[in-house]
DNA sequence: ATTGCCATGTAAAAGGTTACATGATTCC
DNA sequence: GGAATCATGTAACCTTTTACATGGCAAT
């Protein structure tokens, strides 16, 4: 069974979703179209590791809802215990940077200043998230509360970054 | 063309090099492997991108020497030109940690000690780096020297999270 | 009216990994 | 003697993206 798989089954640990749900909800984790998502739902729910029940809706699409079967947690728990796949990263942006004498600066500039602008507007959705779970009292597992403050750090040190570049690039170092 | 094609080029806007010298200098910023690399560079070549240079070794297994034509240098400063594709990570830690209820929590710890770990060789390897560039006055260039920076600052970053992370765990937040 | 969200799926193409294949040299 | 490095390639497989396909409801 490949990271995705059991991806959707840490979202299912949750709560029972739909395919349409387990798409949004992957996406900061593990970025997935549907077309991938849909297929593998039906290959977890063949190998016993999942189950759906139909639910009906008046006003939108009907919709299959998925939940973990005592298999599926079972291999959830025991992948657990496994070491996690190092970490793979692909970034453009580097790629371009680090030929940048190949172009004009003011294009390599325009570059860094979106990428600020993208860790600002990602910052604003975590500070905004983490405010919700810290105020309303939701409903913010463990896991969930160390995540929103890996994203919070992994942020500001690329904005950080980001500026500090725009700063030697400026020549302001 | 690819983003990975584009790898390619911008590896060689600093020398000639051969596939074998371009796979392993591109890991850093686009992890591929060889077999995804020699077809590339021939296809890089039919379109009349780079061209090479048989380079007879006597030790050592012959090679090709890549290098840009005219036209490579034109797509490589279009390239620059336009915006960079947003970064992309799939971490498997983060959805070990999203699910970390289901598990043994002393799994989860050692999951993060593994991550310290990684992250203190990456420190390591980055810092003696670019202790290299700064006192033998190596070929630094303006992007190289911003990458370098960006990877300790984010390796940083990901450690101080990790250590954090750890101590909530153990209960000393 | 058209865009966007909800909801599910399949098919084709592109991107990426693993395995197969070869062979000399160097280091332990 | 066995593993690691240098060096290039192909084939099979798996993963991911893009495109095809459908359709109702809500909001601007």
């Amino acid at each position: 069974m490949n990271t995705l798989s059991y991806g959707l089954l840490s979202m299912l640990s949750y709560a029972p979703f739909s395919g349409y749900d387990l798409m949004q909800k992957i996406q900061p984790f593990w970025p997935a179209k549907h077309s991938q998502i849909y297929p593998l739902l039906a290959q977890l729910e063949r190998d016993g590791y999942i189950q759906h029940e139909l639910v009906v809706q008046p006003d939108k699409p009907d919709k299959k809802v998925h939940s973990l079967t005592d298999l599926g947690r079972e291999a959830l728990s025991q992948w657990l215990s496994q070491p996690a796949c190092p970490p793979v990263t692909r970034d453009e942006l580097s790629l371009k940077i680090f030929c940048m004498n190949e172009g004009d600066p003011v294009d390599i500039q325009r570059l860094l200043e979106q990428r600020v602008e993208y860790c600002r507007e990602k910052l604003v959705w975590f500070h905004a998230k983490s405010e919700l779970f810290a105020h309303k009292r939701m409903d913010s597992s463990p896991g969930i509360v160390l995540l929103m403050r890996r994203a919070l750090f992994s942020f500001q040190s690329e904005l950080d970054w980001a500026e500090w570049a725009l700063k030697e690039l400026r020549g302001e170092g």
